[in-house]
RNA sequence: CGAGGUGUAGCGCAGUUUGGUAGCGCGCUUGGUUCGGGACCAAGAGGUCGUGGGUUCAAGUCCCGUCACCUCGACCA
Protein backbone atom coordinates (compact mmCIF):
# COMPACT_ATOMS: atom_id res chain seq x y z
CA UNK A 1 0.00 0.00 0.00
CA UNK A 2 3.01 2.15 1.03
CA UNK A 3 4.05 1.56 -2.46
CA UNK A 4 0.79 2.45 -4.25
CA UNK A 5 1.07 5.96 -2.44
CA UNK A 6 4.17 6.48 -3.46
CA UNK A 7 3.04 5.97 -7.38
CA UNK A 8 -0.28 7.82 -6.12
CA UNK A 9 1.88 10.85 -5.47
CA UNK A 10 3.71 10.89 -9.15
CA UNK A 11 0.73 12.45 -10.66
CA UNK A 12 -1.58 15.23 -9.27
CA UNK A 13 -4.70 14.13 -7.67
CA UNK A 14 -6.90 14.02 -11.20
CA UNK A 15 -10.47 15.27 -8.89
CA UNK A 16 -9.40 17.88 -7.05
CA UNK A 17 -6.69 19.43 -8.99
CA UNK A 18 -6.81 18.51 -12.55
CA UNK A 19 -4.97 21.24 -14.15
CA UNK A 20 -1.73 19.65 -12.34
CA UNK A 21 -2.66 16.11 -13.52
CA UNK A 22 -2.78 17.56 -17.27
CA UNK A 23 0.41 18.87 -17.02
CA UNK A 24 2.02 16.45 -15.12
CA UNK A 25 0.53 13.36 -17.18
CA UNK A 26 1.74 14.53 -20.16
CA UNK A 27 5.58 15.55 -19.11
CA UNK A 28 5.48 12.14 -17.43
CA UNK A 29 4.76 10.66 -19.99
CA UNK A 30 6.78 11.62 -22.63
CA UNK A 31 3.85 13.05 -25.15
CA UNK A 32 5.40 16.64 -24.88
CA UNK A 33 8.19 18.53 -23.39
CA UNK A 34 8.15 22.17 -23.42
CA UNK A 35 10.24 24.14 -25.68
CA UNK A 36 12.46 26.95 -25.06
CA UNK A 37 10.45 29.93 -26.89
CA UNK A 38 7.52 30.76 -24.71
CA UNK A 39 4.19 28.79 -25.65
CA UNK A 40 5.92 26.05 -27.51
CA UNK A 41 6.15 22.00 -27.48
CA UNK A 42 8.36 19.26 -28.31
CA UNK A 43 5.94 16.63 -29.39
CA UNK A 44 7.79 13.85 -28.38
CA UNK A 45 8.35 10.24 -30.04
CA UNK A 46 5.06 9.00 -28.12
CA UNK A 47 3.25 11.93 -28.47
CA UNK A 48 3.77 12.17 -32.34
CA UNK A 49 3.55 8.58 -33.00
CA UNK A 50 -0.42 9.30 -31.27
CA UNK A 51 -0.72 12.10 -33.94
CA UNK A 52 0.88 10.10 -36.77
CA UNK A 53 -1.66 7.83 -36.33
CA UNK A 54 -4.55 10.13 -35.76
CA UNK A 55 -3.52 11.36 -39.33
CA UNK A 56 -3.53 8.18 -40.54
CA UNK A 57 -7.05 7.35 -39.70
CA UNK A 58 -8.78 10.95 -40.54
CA UNK A 59 -6.69 11.47 -44.01
CA UNK A 60 -8.10 8.57 -45.20
CA UNK A 61 -11.68 9.66 -44.63
CA UNK A 62 -10.77 13.35 -46.28
CA UNK A 63 -9.38 11.63 -49.32
CA UNK A 64 -12.37 8.72 -49.42
CA UNK A 65 -14.35 12.13 -49.62
CA UNK A 66 -12.65 13.30 -52.75
CA UNK A 67 -9.87 15.56 -51.30
CA UNK A 68 -6.30 15.66 -52.03
CA UNK A 69 -3.49 17.49 -49.95
CA UNK A 70 -1.04 20.00 -51.16
CA UNK A 71 1.51 22.43 -49.46
CA UNK A 72 0.82 25.83 -49.41
CA UNK A 73 3.81 29.12 -47.79
CA UNK A 74 4.45 29.34 -44.43
CA UNK A 75 5.10 33.18 -45.04
CA UNK A 76 2.10 35.06 -46.41
CA UNK A 77 2.54 38.69 -47.25
CA UNK A 78 1.12 40.93 -44.30
CA UNK A 79 -1.39 42.83 -46.86
CA UNK A 80 -3.16 39.26 -47.48
CA UNK A 81 -4.55 39.66 -43.81
CA UNK A 82 -6.30 43.12 -44.13
CA UNK A 83 -7.71 42.17 -47.36
CA UNK A 84 -11.11 40.29 -45.91
CA UNK A 85 -12.34 42.97 -43.01
CA UNK A 86 -13.41 40.14 -39.98
CA UNK A 87 -10.45 38.13 -40.84
CA UNK A 88 -7.70 40.87 -40.12
CA UNK A 89 -9.33 41.94 -37.05
CA UNK A 90 -9.57 38.54 -35.92
CA UNK A 91 -6.05 37.57 -36.38
CA UNK A 92 -4.00 40.61 -35.80
CA UNK A 93 -3.54 40.46 -32.69
CA UNK A 94 -2.07 36.76 -32.74
CA UNK A 95 0.29 36.93 -35.72
CA UNK A 96 3.72 36.54 -35.92
CA UNK A 97 5.29 38.92 -38.77
CA UNK A 98 8.81 38.68 -39.87
CA UNK A 99 10.12 41.67 -41.00
CA UNK A 100 13.70 40.65 -41.34
CA UNK A 101 15.16 38.58 -44.08
CA UNK A 102 18.74 37.47 -45.05
CA UNK A 103 19.75 40.78 -42.61
CA UNK A 104 17.88 43.43 -44.63
CA UNK A 105 14.68 44.88 -43.66
CA UNK A 106 11.65 43.34 -45.89
CA UNK A 107 9.67 46.16 -48.05
CA UNK A 108 6.70 44.15 -47.07
CA UNK A 109 6.09 42.14 -43.73
CA UNK A 110 5.64 38.85 -43.55
CA UNK A 111 3.08 37.01 -41.65
CA UNK A 112 3.34 32.99 -40.09
CA UNK A 113 0.35 31.77 -40.80
CA UNK A 114 -2.34 32.01 -38.61
CA UNK A 115 -4.13 30.16 -40.75
CA UNK A 116 -4.60 29.87 -44.82
CA UNK A 117 -7.47 31.19 -45.80
CA UNK A 118 -5.95 34.39 -47.33
CA UNK A 119 -3.39 32.11 -49.01
CA UNK A 120 -5.51 29.25 -50.47
CA UNK A 121 -7.75 32.54 -51.54
CA UNK A 122 -4.74 34.22 -54.05
CA UNK A 123 -4.06 30.89 -55.33
CA UNK A 124 -7.68 29.70 -55.86
CA UNK A 125 -8.22 32.76 -57.30
CA UNK A 126 -5.13 32.16 -60.06
CA UNK A 127 -6.47 29.07 -60.93
CA UNK A 128 -9.87 29.15 -60.91
CA UNK A 129 -11.53 30.28 -64.36
CA UNK A 130 -14.84 27.89 -65.49
CA UNK A 131 -17.75 26.41 -63.53
CA UNK A 132 -16.00 23.18 -64.45
CA UNK A 133 -12.59 23.63 -62.37
CA UNK A 134 -15.11 23.49 -59.88
CA UNK A 135 -15.48 22.17 -56.86
CA UNK A 136 -11.59 22.58 -55.62
CA UNK A 137 -11.40 20.02 -52.67
CA UNK A 138 -7.78 20.74 -51.15
CA UNK A 139 -6.31 19.29 -47.75
CA UNK A 140 -3.23 20.48 -46.14
CA UNK A 141 -1.34 18.91 -43.25
CA UNK A 142 0.96 21.95 -42.12
CA UNK A 143 1.62 24.02 -38.75
CA UNK A 144 0.62 27.43 -38.27
CA UNK A 145 1.29 29.80 -35.47
CA UNK A 146 -0.72 31.91 -32.94
CA UNK A 147 0.66 34.09 -30.14
CA UNK A 148 -1.39 33.23 -27.07
CA UNK A 149 -1.15 35.02 -24.28
CA UNK A 150 -1.72 31.84 -21.86
CA UNK A 151 -0.51 28.21 -23.14
CA UNK A 152 -0.85 24.60 -22.54
CA UNK A 153 0.74 21.53 -24.00
CA UNK A 154 -1.97 20.20 -26.87
CA UNK A 155 -4.72 22.45 -25.73
CA UNK A 156 -3.37 26.16 -26.73
CA UNK A 157 -0.30 26.54 -27.55
CA UNK A 158 1.58 29.18 -29.95
CA UNK A 159 2.50 26.81 -32.50
CA UNK A 160 0.53 23.77 -33.50
CA UNK A 161 0.21 21.06 -36.17
CA UNK A 162 -2.99 20.48 -37.91
CA UNK A 163 -5.27 20.24 -41.07
CA UNK A 164 -6.88 22.86 -42.69
CA UNK A 165 -9.52 21.98 -45.92
CA UNK A 166 -10.21 24.79 -48.18
CA UNK A 167 -12.86 24.31 -50.89
CA UNK A 168 -14.60 26.20 -53.36
CA UNK A 169 -17.87 25.71 -54.90
CA UNK A 170 -19.87 26.99 -57.72
CA UNK A 171 -23.38 27.52 -55.58
CA UNK A 172 -24.36 28.31 -51.94
CA UNK A 173 -25.60 25.26 -51.81
CA UNK A 174 -23.02 22.94 -52.30
CA UNK A 175 -20.40 24.91 -50.30
CA UNK A 176 -23.10 24.12 -47.04
CA UNK A 177 -23.15 20.72 -48.44
CA UNK A 178 -19.37 20.51 -48.32
CA UNK A 179 -19.24 22.76 -44.39
CA UNK A 180 -21.55 20.03 -42.72
CA UNK A 181 -20.45 16.86 -44.72
CA UNK A 182 -16.76 17.48 -43.10
CA UNK A 183 -18.12 18.17 -39.73
CA UNK A 184 -19.86 15.16 -40.23
CA UNK A 185 -16.66 13.34 -41.16
CA UNK A 186 -15.18 15.13 -37.85
CA UNK A 187 -17.51 13.78 -35.41
CA UNK A 188 -17.67 10.22 -37.07
CA UNK A 189 -13.74 10.23 -37.23
CA UNK A 190 -13.76 11.75 -32.98
CA UNK A 191 -16.24 8.89 -32.14
CA UNK A 192 -14.55 6.19 -34.14
CA UNK A 193 -11.33 6.67 -33.45
CA UNK A 194 -11.05 8.83 -30.45
CA UNK A 195 -13.60 7.03 -28.80
CA UNK A 196 -15.35 10.55 -27.85
CA UNK A 197 -18.73 11.06 -28.59
CA UNK A 198 -19.20 14.84 -29.32
CA UNK A 199 -21.66 17.43 -29.52
CA UNK A 200 -21.84 19.55 -32.57
CA UNK A 201 -23.81 22.40 -34.15
CA UNK A 202 -23.82 25.67 -35.24
CA UNK A 203 -21.81 28.66 -33.14
CA UNK A 204 -22.92 32.03 -32.39
CA UNK A 205 -22.05 35.25 -34.03
CA UNK A 206 -19.31 35.82 -30.92
CA UNK A 207 -17.75 32.54 -31.43
CA UNK A 208 -17.80 32.34 -35.18
CA UNK A 209 -14.04 31.92 -37.32
CA UNK A 210 -13.00 35.75 -37.63
CA UNK A 211 -14.17 36.18 -41.49
CA UNK A 212 -17.29 33.21 -41.66
CA UNK A 213 -20.73 33.38 -42.42
CA UNK A 214 -21.47 30.68 -40.41
CA UNK A 215 -19.21 28.46 -37.97
CA UNK A 216 -20.26 24.98 -36.91
CA UNK A 217 -18.01 23.35 -33.98
CA UNK A 218 -17.65 19.97 -32.66
CA UNK A 219 -17.74 20.39 -28.76
CA UNK A 220 -16.41 17.18 -26.63
CA UNK A 221 -17.19 16.77 -22.60
CA UNK A 222 -13.34 16.44 -20.47
CA UNK A 223 -13.01 14.91 -17.45
CA UNK A 224 -13.67 18.14 -15.17
CA UNK A 225 -17.11 18.70 -17.01
CA UNK A 226 -15.40 21.41 -19.16
CA UNK A 227 -15.87 21.34 -22.85
CA UNK A 228 -13.05 21.14 -25.55
CA UNK A 229 -13.48 22.60 -29.02
CA UNK A 230 -12.44 19.76 -30.94
CA UNK A 231 -13.20 20.97 -34.65
CA UNK A 232 -14.61 23.45 -36.48
CA UNK A 233 -16.06 23.53 -40.10
CA UNK A 234 -16.47 27.20 -41.41
CA UNK A 235 -19.29 27.99 -44.19
CA UNK A 236 -17.52 31.29 -45.39
CA UNK A 237 -20.30 32.18 -47.99
CA UNK A 238 -18.38 34.73 -50.44
CA UNK A 239 -16.18 36.44 -47.97
CA UNK A 240 -13.00 35.43 -48.96
CA UNK A 241 -14.23 34.89 -52.78
CA UNK A 242 -14.66 39.11 -52.88
CA UNK A 243 -11.75 39.55 -51.43
CA UNK A 244 -9.53 37.68 -52.97
CA UNK A 245 -11.42 37.53 -56.39
CA UNK A 246 -12.15 33.92 -56.60
CA UNK A 247 -14.34 34.36 -59.78
CA UNK A 248 -14.99 31.83 -62.53
CA UNK A 249 -17.59 32.02 -65.69
CA UNK A 250 -20.19 30.07 -65.16
CA UNK A 251 -22.68 28.37 -67.72
CA UNK A 252 -24.66 31.30 -68.51
CA UNK A 253 -21.99 33.18 -69.42
CA UNK A 254 -22.00 35.34 -66.31
CA UNK A 255 -18.78 35.57 -63.86
CA UNK A 256 -19.99 34.69 -60.21
CA UNK A 257 -17.84 34.88 -57.27
CA UNK A 258 -17.54 31.05 -56.01
CA UNK A 259 -18.48 30.41 -52.01
CA UNK A 260 -15.76 28.83 -50.28
CA UNK A 261 -15.14 26.62 -47.14
CA UNK A 262 -12.52 25.86 -44.65
CA UNK A 263 -12.11 23.40 -41.70
CA UNK A 264 -9.90 21.49 -39.37
CA UNK A 265 -8.36 19.95 -36.58
CA UNK A 266 -5.11 20.15 -34.30
CA UNK A 267 -2.94 18.65 -32.87
CA UNK A 268 -5.82 19.57 -29.42
CA UNK A 269 -6.98 16.41 -30.45
CA UNK A 270 -4.46 14.75 -28.19
CA UNK A 271 -5.26 17.09 -25.41
CA UNK A 272 -8.95 15.86 -26.18
CA UNK A 273 -7.57 12.21 -25.75
CA UNK A 274 -5.58 12.85 -22.97
CA UNK A 275 -8.56 14.62 -21.04
CA UNK A 276 -11.18 12.61 -21.96
CA UNK A 277 -10.33 9.31 -20.90
CA UNK A 278 -7.40 9.57 -18.32
CA UNK A 279 -7.43 8.48 -14.80
CA UNK A 280 -5.87 8.58 -11.76
CA UNK A 281 -3.06 6.48 -12.37
CA UNK A 282 -2.51 8.45 -16.12
CA UNK A 283 -3.24 7.98 -20.07
CA UNK A 284 -5.79 5.66 -20.93
CA UNK A 285 -5.64 5.62 -24.77
CA UNK A 286 -8.14 4.22 -27.49
CA UNK A 287 -6.30 1.40 -29.17
CA UNK A 288 -7.24 2.60 -32.63
CA UNK A 289 -4.44 5.75 -31.90
CA UNK A 290 -2.21 4.20 -29.48
CA UNK A 291 1.14 4.16 -30.65
CA UNK A 292 1.67 0.46 -28.58
CA UNK A 293 -1.44 -1.54 -28.03
CA UNK A 294 -0.37 -4.33 -25.92
CA UNK A 295 2.84 -4.27 -24.36
CA UNK A 296 4.46 -7.40 -23.73
CA UNK A 297 6.12 -7.55 -19.87
CA UNK A 298 8.32 -10.71 -19.29
CA UNK A 299 8.11 -11.94 -15.24
CA UNK A 300 11.46 -13.48 -13.96
CA UNK A 301 12.99 -12.70 -17.50
CA UNK A 302 16.61 -14.40 -16.91
CA UNK A 303 14.63 -17.64 -16.10
CA UNK A 304 15.08 -19.85 -19.65
CA UNK A 305 13.18 -19.41 -22.38
CA UNK A 306 11.24 -16.26 -20.94
CA UNK A 307 12.69 -13.90 -23.08
CA UNK A 308 12.39 -15.77 -26.15
CA UNK A 309 8.98 -16.74 -25.76
CA UNK A 310 8.23 -12.92 -25.35
CA UNK A 311 9.66 -12.44 -28.50
CA UNK A 312 8.24 -14.83 -30.03
CA UNK A 313 4.76 -13.56 -29.17
CA UNK A 314 5.77 -10.27 -30.05
CA UNK A 315 6.57 -11.17 -33.54
CA UNK A 316 2.85 -13.05 -33.53
CA UNK A 317 1.37 -10.42 -32.61
CA UNK A 318 3.14 -7.68 -34.63
CA UNK A 319 2.65 -10.13 -38.06
CA UNK A 320 -1.00 -9.68 -37.32
CA UNK A 321 -1.15 -6.03 -37.58
CA UNK A 322 -0.61 -5.36 -33.92
CA UNK A 323 1.00 -2.79 -32.13
CA UNK A 324 2.62 -4.86 -29.89
CA UNK A 325 5.99 -3.53 -27.83
CA UNK A 326 8.12 -5.67 -25.03
CA UNK A 327 9.68 -4.20 -21.93
CA UNK A 328 13.04 -6.01 -21.45
CA UNK A 329 14.45 -3.36 -19.57
CA UNK A 330 16.37 -4.90 -15.91
CA UNK A 331 13.08 -1.94 -13.92
CA UNK A 332 11.06 -5.20 -12.00
CA UNK A 333 7.91 -6.61 -12.67
CA UNK A 334 5.63 -3.67 -10.79
CA UNK A 335 7.80 -0.98 -12.01
CA UNK A 336 6.80 -1.82 -15.72
CA UNK A 337 3.30 -2.17 -14.86
CA UNK A 338 3.00 1.16 -13.38
CA UNK A 339 4.85 2.71 -16.18
CA UNK A 340 2.85 1.41 -19.14
CA UNK A 341 -0.36 2.18 -17.06
CA UNK A 342 0.82 6.13 -16.43
CA UNK A 343 1.11 6.17 -20.51
CA UNK A 344 -2.13 4.66 -21.16
CA UNK A 345 -1.35 1.19 -22.76
CA UNK A 346 -5.04 -0.36 -23.68
CA UNK A 347 -3.65 -3.82 -22.90
CA UNK A 348 -0.82 -5.35 -20.80
CA UNK A 349 -0.01 -9.19 -21.36
CA UNK A 350 2.09 -10.26 -18.82
CA UNK A 351 4.27 -13.85 -19.26
CA UNK A 352 6.45 -15.82 -17.24
CA UNK A 353 7.31 -19.24 -16.44
CA UNK A 354 4.48 -20.43 -15.10
CA UNK A 355 2.70 -18.68 -18.01
CA UNK A 356 5.07 -20.30 -20.67
CA UNK A 357 4.72 -24.50 -18.95
CA UNK A 358 1.11 -23.65 -19.15
CA UNK A 359 0.86 -22.49 -22.33
CA UNK A 360 -1.21 -19.09 -21.92
CA UNK A 361 -0.58 -15.60 -20.79
CA UNK A 362 -2.24 -12.98 -19.05
CA UNK A 363 -4.09 -10.19 -19.72
CA UNK A 364 -4.86 -6.86 -18.20
CA UNK A 365 -7.11 -4.30 -19.58
CA UNK A 366 -6.12 -0.52 -19.25
CA UNK A 367 -9.98 0.43 -19.03
CA UNK A 368 -11.45 -2.21 -16.47
CA UNK A 369 -7.77 -3.65 -14.97
CA UNK A 370 -9.76 -6.53 -15.34
CA UNK A 371 -7.26 -9.26 -15.39
CA UNK A 372 -7.72 -12.33 -17.60
CA UNK A 373 -5.92 -15.84 -18.65
CA UNK A 374 -5.47 -17.26 -22.39
CA UNK A 375 -3.88 -19.43 -24.10
CA UNK A 376 -1.23 -18.31 -26.36
CA UNK A 377 -2.51 -20.38 -29.20
CA UNK A 378 -4.50 -17.87 -31.02
CA UNK A 379 -3.05 -15.06 -29.11
CA UNK A 380 -3.48 -12.62 -31.77
CA UNK A 381 -6.95 -12.77 -32.29
CA UNK A 382 -7.42 -12.67 -28.57
CA UNK A 383 -5.64 -9.28 -28.59
CA UNK A 384 -7.58 -8.01 -31.52
CA UNK A 385 -10.85 -9.24 -29.88
CA UNK A 386 -10.30 -7.78 -26.88
CA UNK A 387 -8.55 -4.53 -28.23
CA UNK A 388 -11.86 -4.18 -30.46
CA UNK A 389 -13.31 -4.13 -26.95
CA UNK A 390 -11.62 -1.82 -25.09
CA UNK A 391 -12.40 0.74 -27.99
CA UNK A 392 -16.14 0.04 -27.70
CA UNK A 393 -16.18 0.42 -24.11
CA UNK A 394 -13.97 3.50 -23.81
CA UNK A 395 -16.46 4.92 -26.19
CA UNK A 396 -19.72 3.88 -24.24
CA UNK A 397 -18.42 5.14 -21.05
CA UNK A 398 -17.63 8.64 -22.66
CA UNK A 399 -21.21 8.40 -23.87
CA UNK A 400 -22.55 7.34 -20.53
CA UNK A 401 -20.78 10.71 -18.91
CA UNK A 402 -22.15 12.51 -21.94
CA UNK A 403 -25.15 12.22 -21.43
CA UNK A 404 -25.60 12.21 -17.90
CA UNK A 405 -23.89 15.60 -17.29
CA UNK A 406 -26.49 17.50 -19.63
CA UNK A 407 -28.61 19.61 -17.98
CA UNK A 408 -31.42 22.42 -18.29
CA UNK A 409 -31.56 25.50 -16.94
CA UNK A 410 -34.44 28.15 -16.79
CA UNK A 411 -32.52 30.98 -15.05
CA UNK A 412 -29.60 32.15 -14.12
CA UNK A 413 -29.26 30.24 -11.07
CA UNK A 414 -29.64 26.67 -12.45
CA UNK A 415 -27.30 27.56 -15.61
CA UNK A 416 -24.81 28.53 -13.03
CA UNK A 417 -25.58 25.71 -10.33
CA UNK A 418 -25.30 23.29 -13.70
CA UNK A 419 -22.22 24.48 -14.55
CA UNK A 420 -20.10 24.29 -11.46
CA UNK A 421 -21.64 20.64 -11.06
CA UNK A 422 -19.47 19.77 -13.98
CA UNK A 423 -22.23 19.39 -16.40
CA UNK A 424 -23.34 21.01 -20.25
CA UNK A 425 -26.28 23.13 -19.36
CA UNK A 426 -29.41 23.44 -22.03
CA UNK A 427 -30.64 26.61 -22.12
CA UNK A 428 -33.30 29.31 -23.89
CA UNK A 429 -31.35 32.12 -25.40
CA UNK A 430 -33.34 35.47 -27.07
CA UNK A 431 -30.27 35.81 -29.17
CA UNK A 432 -28.68 38.75 -28.29
CA UNK A 433 -24.70 39.80 -27.30
CA UNK A 434 -25.85 41.48 -24.03
CA UNK A 435 -27.22 38.38 -22.94
CA UNK A 436 -24.24 35.88 -23.86
CA UNK A 437 -21.88 38.52 -22.54
CA UNK A 438 -23.62 38.38 -19.12
CA UNK A 439 -23.78 34.63 -18.90
CA UNK A 440 -20.32 34.46 -19.14
CA UNK A 441 -19.58 37.18 -17.07
CA UNK A 442 -21.90 35.37 -14.34
CA UNK A 443 -21.27 32.37 -15.08
CA UNK A 444 -17.75 31.68 -16.47
CA UNK A 445 -20.01 29.20 -18.92
CA UNK A 446 -20.03 30.39 -23.56
CA UNK A 447 -22.31 29.05 -26.28
CA UNK A 448 -20.66 26.23 -27.26
CA UNK A 449 -23.41 25.20 -29.93
CA UNK A 450 -26.59 26.12 -30.90
CA UNK A 451 -28.54 23.19 -30.06
CA UNK A 452 -31.63 22.22 -33.44
CA UNK A 453 -34.76 21.07 -33.17
CA UNK A 454 -35.08 22.13 -29.57
CA UNK A 455 -37.61 24.88 -28.56
CA UNK A 456 -37.52 26.82 -25.24
CA UNK A 457 -40.14 29.66 -24.37
CA UNK A 458 -37.64 32.39 -22.64
CA UNK A 459 -33.80 33.33 -22.79
CA UNK A 460 -32.56 32.02 -19.50
CA UNK A 461 -30.47 35.53 -18.93
CA UNK A 462 -33.34 38.45 -20.02
CA UNK A 463 -36.65 36.25 -19.70
CA UNK A 464 -37.59 37.77 -22.92
CA UNK A 465 -38.87 35.05 -25.96
CA UNK A 466 -36.07 32.89 -26.58
CA UNK A 467 -35.16 32.44 -30.32
CA UNK A 468 -32.30 29.25 -29.71
CA UNK A 469 -31.60 26.82 -27.36
CA UNK A 470 -27.76 26.59 -26.76
CA UNK A 471 -25.59 23.98 -25.24
CA UNK A 472 -23.61 26.44 -22.66
CA UNK A 473 -20.05 24.91 -20.54
CA UNK A 474 -17.23 26.31 -19.48
CA UNK A 475 -14.66 26.19 -22.11
CA UNK A 476 -10.67 25.08 -22.41
C1' C B 1 -1.61 42.74 -20.82
C1' G B 2 -3.35 42.17 -15.25
C1' A B 3 -2.53 39.03 -10.62
C1' G B 4 0.39 35.33 -8.29
C1' G B 5 4.57 31.84 -8.21
C1' U B 6 9.34 29.58 -9.48
C1' G B 7 14.58 29.65 -11.33
C1' U B 8 20.42 25.56 -7.02
C1' A B 9 23.15 18.25 -10.70
C1' G B 10 18.93 15.02 -15.84
C1' C B 11 14.16 15.45 -12.55
C1' G B 12 11.97 16.95 -7.71
C1' C B 13 13.62 19.88 -3.82
C1' A B 14 16.46 21.77 0.90
C1' G B 15 19.90 25.53 1.95
C1' U B 16 18.47 32.29 1.63
C1' U B 17 15.43 34.53 7.77
C1' U B 18 21.02 35.10 10.74
C1' G B 19 26.77 35.80 4.43
C1' G B 20 31.87 31.61 6.06
C1' U B 21 34.62 25.30 1.16
C1' A B 22 27.48 22.86 -2.68
C1' G B 23 23.49 19.28 0.06
C1' C B 24 19.24 15.46 -0.01
C1' G B 25 15.88 12.05 -2.72
C1' C B 26 15.04 9.96 -7.39
C1' G B 27 17.42 9.07 -11.90
C1' C B 28 22.31 7.92 -14.40
C1' U B 29 27.25 4.59 -14.72
C1' U B 30 29.85 -0.16 -13.15
C1' G B 31 29.56 -4.97 -10.68
C1' G B 32 26.50 -8.48 -8.11
C1' U B 33 21.92 -10.51 -6.07
C1' U B 34 16.68 -10.07 -7.55
C1' C B 35 12.03 -10.29 -10.67
C1' G B 36 3.68 -12.38 -10.66
C1' G B 37 2.07 -4.50 -8.62
C1' G B 38 7.17 1.04 -8.54
C1' A B 39 13.44 -4.71 -5.30
C1' C B 40 18.34 -4.55 -2.85
C1' C B 41 23.81 -4.21 -1.83
C1' A B 42 28.49 -1.95 -3.06
C1' A B 43 31.40 1.52 -5.67
C1' G B 44 31.15 5.93 -8.89
C1' A B 45 30.08 10.24 -12.29
C1' G B 46 27.55 14.76 -12.31
C1' G B 47 26.50 21.90 -10.26
C1' U B 48 30.24 29.05 -13.47
C1' C B 49 23.27 28.22 -7.66
C1' G B 50 18.79 31.88 -14.58
C1' U B 51 21.61 36.34 -15.86
C1' G B 52 24.19 41.51 -15.35
C1' G B 53 25.93 44.80 -11.88
C1' G B 54 26.72 46.35 -6.68
C1' U B 55 27.93 45.81 -1.15
C1' U B 56 31.68 42.74 1.56
C1' C B 57 37.91 40.07 3.60
C1' A B 58 34.00 36.59 1.92
C1' A B 59 27.50 36.18 -1.72
C1' G B 60 23.28 30.49 -3.52
C1' U B 61 22.24 33.79 0.81
C1' C B 62 22.09 41.08 1.18
C1' C B 63 20.89 45.41 -2.58
C1' C B 64 19.55 47.16 -7.72
C1' G B 65 18.45 45.71 -12.60
C1' U B 66 17.13 42.07 -16.14
C1' C B 67 15.55 37.43 -18.52
C1' A B 68 12.87 32.98 -18.69
C1' C B 69 9.20 29.60 -17.41
C1' C B 70 4.67 27.96 -14.73
C1' U B 71 -0.43 28.90 -12.78
C1' C B 72 -4.90 31.90 -12.83
C1' G B 73 -7.73 35.75 -15.56
C1' A B 74 -9.25 38.72 -20.55
C1' C B 75 -8.55 36.28 -26.29
C1' C B 76 -8.29 31.61 -29.33
C1' A B 77 -7.96 25.12 -32.94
Amino acid sequence: MAKDNQFVNQIADIETDFPRWYTDVVVKTKLVDYGPVKGTMVIRPYGYAIWENIQKELDARIKATGHQNAYFPLLIPYSYMTREAEHVEGFAPEVAVVTVGGGETLAEPLVIRPTSETIFGEMYSKWLQSYRDLPILINQWANVMRWEKTTRPFLRTSEFLWQEGHTAHATEEEAMEETMKMLGVYKEFAETCLAIPVFTGRKTEKEKFAGAVATFGMEAMMHDGKSLQAGTSHYLGQNFAKAFDIQFLDKDGTHKYAYTTSWGVSTRLIGALIMAHGDQRGLVLPPVVAPVQAILIPIAAKKEGVLEAVADLKAKLLASGIRADSDTTDNSPGWKFNEWEMKGVPLRIELGPRDIEAGKMVLVRRDTHEKVEAPLENAAETVQKLLADIQSNLLKMARRRKEERVVSAENMDELLKGVEGGNFVKAGWCGCRECEDKIKEQTAATARVLVEDECAETCVCCGKKAKHVVLFARAY
